[in-house]
This record gives structure tokens, sequence and C-alpha cells, in this order.
DNA sequence: ATCTCTGCGGACCGTTCCTGTCCGTGGATC
DNA sequence: GATCCACGGACAGGAACGGTCCGCAGAGAT
């Protein structure tokens, strides 16, 4: 074991467990305590602050730094991240949208394979939560997770990708495009690319695109408008079918710690105690259902068919819970 | 800039972009090619394996190996993940559960405070999601996560923790315990711990623990009771107030996958369409609003106070929606 | 088919740095 | 005060490091 891999494994070591004597982590190294006090020196040097505490009970702990150090992860922590990932993309926070989509792609890809098949059975096993929740029937646009880190790697990578993509006008059509940047727009995500066939930038919905294929041919990145710009531009605010208003009684601040920015935006009402809620979604049902479920005293002002669907699925429940 | 640090270094460039030529790194990195790479040729001895691509566009590219190499992260990544994994905790997932938290501790531990701040800002502006989302009024038992991640952290770092607590019977008391393992059981948190003072072990459940005191003074782990047998015979699953059970017109794995498994268990009903899902709560009025959210159809069958709530709930509902 | 780009790795050599050993110092705890 | 434990200077033999130079081989581009 050389000076480098050492000081890697030491690193290891400080992370896997909070504190560590110097001749125990001697041992462990294979070295002598004279070396490790040497290493300490170095990754301090590195800018990884190690804590030395002298005396009974004395040793070595990893400090807060300026910057964090390599993380050296066992495989729970590992699964535990990359589940999180997985959840952090449902929340949809904006913040930390494109990281966590960067993060969880970057994870996978490195990933030994022996976890990515624990992965799978994990996903498999946890129930859907986030906006997506709560919609068996799928209308709602529900990407497989598996295509979008894909399409994220690709863009990490800058390889051309190839899918099949269904448009607006339901034309089947097969792409070869320079992946750009991954847009999320309200509860949808889309991509900016450069479709290489037609020979210009286009968008693409991502629960339209099928049968992604991540070739190996690399490109380099053209000069091209702003992805997001592009978005914006290709997918208005309204291009929602339903847009269901709701008036919950309660204030913005606390209908808003409820509801997740992408699924509606959030309004205080004139008298400043209830709110206007307003969700676009593709799916008039499971906004309905998914209105139900805020703890509040919500009313459904429109469109009439969600408040019809509302007001039938209420009676339903009012008149199974009544009788009987 | 030594060996070593050069070499995390280029394990960082990998990963921070997915493709790089030999001399661009060797131009980062202030040394030779030939030097770049000899440090590839190192890494891939420390089992981190590194592809290479000759030709045109050829270059370096970190790929999946045996292991996760040590993961170098930007501040957003960092924050992705950190938030991620509180999301985690809120989904309750058995097989990472431990792992997620300890992970979470760890991050908390070694981040910049630069992010800390970040974090703070982001978390308080996440809407609730899990199995305490919908509940203002938090009688449910949820849990600062500080308060969870420095308990973990000591139990990690094995420090004396300090705290008030309030027992069973609402005496209130100032505990000094050396922390051996925090065990979900259902919705709550139990800490298993030696109490010093009372020179026995006990446990605590983390909602009724207060003003949480780390110390710096270390412990040696003494032998003792399996800390989750220790917390199942003091908490049975019978030890919530109100066991709520729902009769849902869907196939038992339909409801698993809207339902975390902690918040209730699901069982088929006799003719295998229907299920029927029991919910054990501090919180009534929470279990029945988050049964209104369950994209099925619901009959609550008892108990009876439940029942009622939801009667009265959609009735009024109901009585919004159609009248005007 | 040829050219060019790019990674590959052997050889050489001066220099650096690394590690083990020895040991006195000083802070912390019992 | 005794003990535990991190600290760091000094030294010396040996290992490794990195730059330079070079011919080779695989992949694309022309």
């Amino acid at each position: 074991m050389d000076t480098a891999e050492r000081l890697l494994a030491l690193l290891g070591l400080l992370q896997h467990r909070a504190h560590w004597p110097a001749d125990e982590l001697a041992e462990r190294l294979g070295v002598t305590a004279r070396t490790v006090r040497r290493d300490v020196v170095r990754l301090r040097g590195y800018g990884y602050p190690v804590e030395a505490f002298a005396g009974h009970g004395g040793g070595y702990q990893l400090g807060r730094g300026a910057r964090l150090p390599p993380l050296l992860l066992d495989d729970d922590e590992v699964l535990a991240i990359a589940v999180g990932l997985g959840a952090v993309g449902g929340l949809a926070i904006a913040e930390i949208d494109q990281a966590s989509l960067s993060a969880l792609a970057k994870l996978e890809h490195l990933m030994p394979v022996r976890l990515r098949s624990r992965l799978e059975a994990l996903e498999a096993a946890i129930a859907t939560v986030g906006p997506a929740a709560g919609n068996p029937a799928a209308t709602t646009p529900v990407i497989d997770r598996r295509t979008l880190t894909s399409i994220a790697h690709a863009v990490h990578q800058r390889t051309v990708l190839e899918f099949d993509y269904v448009d607006g006008r339901e034309a089947r059509s097969r792409r070869t495009v320079e992946p750009a940047r991954l847009v999320r727009a309200g509860l949808r995500w889309y991509l900016a690319a450069f479709d290489v066939d037609r020979d210009d930038w286009r968008t693409f919905r991502l629960d339209r695109i099928g049968a992604v294929e991540v070739s190996d041919r690399r490109f380099v990145p053209r000069a091209g408008p702003d992805p997001v710009d592009l978005v914006s531009r290709a997918a208005p605010p309204s291009s929602y079918p339903h847009r269901v208003r709701v008036v919950v009684a309660a204030t913005a601040a606390d209908v808003r710690r409820h509801v997740p920015v992408v699924l509606g935006h959030v309004a205080a009402a004139d008298d400043g105690s209830t709110s206007v809620l307003e969700i676009g979604t593709d799916d008039l049902a499971w906004a309905v259902t998914y209105v139900l479920g805020l703890p509040f005293e919500v009313e459904v002002v429109g469109p009439p068919a969600a408040r019809a669907m509302l007001a039938r699925r209420a009676g339903e429940l009012a008149e199974r819970h009544t009788s009987g």
C-alpha cells in the first residue's frame, strides 16, 4: 500500500468511525504511529481538518472544514443516498433540481453492479411519493427514472442520444440529438437538445420520449440558445389541459408548506387568512384526490368538471360512512 | 502539490466532468501527461477503473468498479444529497433506515459552515412530505431533524448525551446517557441508551426528548441487551392510541405502492381485489386526512370516532361543492 | 489506405520524499 | 503525580517520483 492509497484509506477510516487512536490507525494501515501522524499532517495540509485529542481516550477525528472531504461510503449509505436523490427528484426543488439529477446520474454511473440490483429492488418496493403519488393511472406524465438519469448522464458526458419521440400531433419519429440540458417546467421535464437530422435546436417532453439509446459517440457542445429560454418558449405554463383552482382555509404560508412549488401556485386571498391554490395537471382525477388529502378545509372553485368530481367523491364517501 | 493530493484532485476532476484528454488533465494538475498516465495506472491499482479511449476525441473517463470511488461533491450536490437523505428519513424504508440516518449525521458533521446555512434555508422552504405531511397540528410525533441527527451523531461518535425527557406519566427529568442506537418502531423513533444516573438501560421516545446537549465526553460502549429487543419490549405495536382500519378497493400490492410500510399494515381481504389497511397513529384527524387522499375507494371501518370524523368531513365537502 | 491524434508504457536518471527509529515535550485525564 | 497519548525534530537508508525521450498501437478522419 503506497502513500496515496494509505491516505485514502485513512480518510475512509476516519469517516467510518468517528474516533481513532493513533496506533489503532497505525495497525490498520500497516505502518507505524509516526507515519500516521505524518499522514494526518498531510491531510490537514490538503484542507481536511483532522482534530486530535491528547490524554486518556485521545485520538483523531475528522472535523468540519472549508470543503467536504472525499466521501467514502459503504453500500447501505450509497443506497440511502441514491434513494434519497430519487425522492428529491420527486420533490422538485428549484434550487437543487439539476444538482440532484446530476448527482444521481453520477452515482448510478459509478455504482458497482452489485449495488445497482439492490437499488432497483429497493425502488420497486418503495411507495411512490411526491407529485406522482396517488396516480396509479399514470396519465400525469410519470417518467421512468432510468430514462431521466440516462439522459442526464448523456448531457453530462456529452454523448449523442437516440430515442423515439411522439410530438404534440401524435407523430412518431426517431431522433438523434446532442443533448444540452434537462429543464423542469412545472410537473414536466424537457430536454433541450440539438437535433442532428433537423439541424436545429429542439425541445422534447421526457414523457413522450421512449426507447432511449445512449451512443458512445461524443460531441463538442455547440453554441446555441439558452436551454431554459428554449423550453419556456416551447412550453408555456398554460399548456396544461386542466387548471384546478381551490380556495383553501389557511394562510398562503401554511399551504406552501404542504404543496411543492412545482405542483401548483399559491396566492393569498384578499382576507389573508384564506388562500387560492392553482394546480396545473394532465389528470383531473389525480388533482381532485390530491386536494382531498390536504389537511385543510378546501373548496374547488373550478373548473366545473373538477368541482363536480369532488362533489361526487365526497358524496360517495359520506354515504358510505353514514349508513351502516 | 504532492502525489497524494494530485491523485485526489484527479479523482475529483474525473468526477466533475465525464471525459478528459490526458494533456488537459496534465495542465490542470501541473504535471506532464506522462505523470498523468502514471497516476491513472495508480488509480486503477487502487480499484478505481479509469477507462481510456485512444484516437480523435480520446481521453479518460471514470468507470464502474468493484466499489464506489471517494466522492468529491460540489456544493449543490451535497445539498441535494442532504435534502434527499432527509426525505428518506420520512419514507422510513427499513433496509436503509439506519444508513440514511448515519449518512446524514456524517454529512452534516463534515459539511462546511457555508453549506449548513444554505441547507437550513432550503429545509425551511421545503414542503413537508412523507408520513408527517398533512399534520400542521403536529400531535403526531414530529421530530426535529436536528435532534435526530445530533443523536445519531452522538451514537456514532460515542459521546455522552444529555437531554430533558418527559416520560409516559408526564414526569420531567434531565437524563445523562450513553447512547447505543436509534431504533424506528412504526412512526416513532426511539433511542436505546444506558442511563448513567439510573445505572441501567433505558429506551426514550425521541418526540419526548428536548434540549439535547451533546457533550464531548466519550465513552466505551458497554455490553448490553440488543437495542432493537429493548425497544420492541418497551414499545409494543399496540402502543398507539388509535388504530384506524380501512377497507380499500384495490389489491394489497397496489395499496402498498402508496402507503409507506411504517405508516400502516396492509393485508389482502378474502376476495383478493380489496385490502385492509391498518394505521397506528396518535392523531386521528391526521389519519383521516391521509385516508381521504388515497387514490382509491376507501371505507373506514373503525374505530367509530374515525368513521364519524370521515363522514363529517366528506359531508361538509359534499355540501360545499353541490351548493352554488 | 494513409495520416493524425491520443493513449501506452519501457528506460534512464537526478532528486525528492518517505518511513522507521529514537526521543524529549506538553496537554489531558485519572 | 502518574499515565496516556499526540506532537514533532533529527537522522539515514531506501524507495518513489517525475521529467525526458521514444517507439508502439488503436481509433477516427481524410
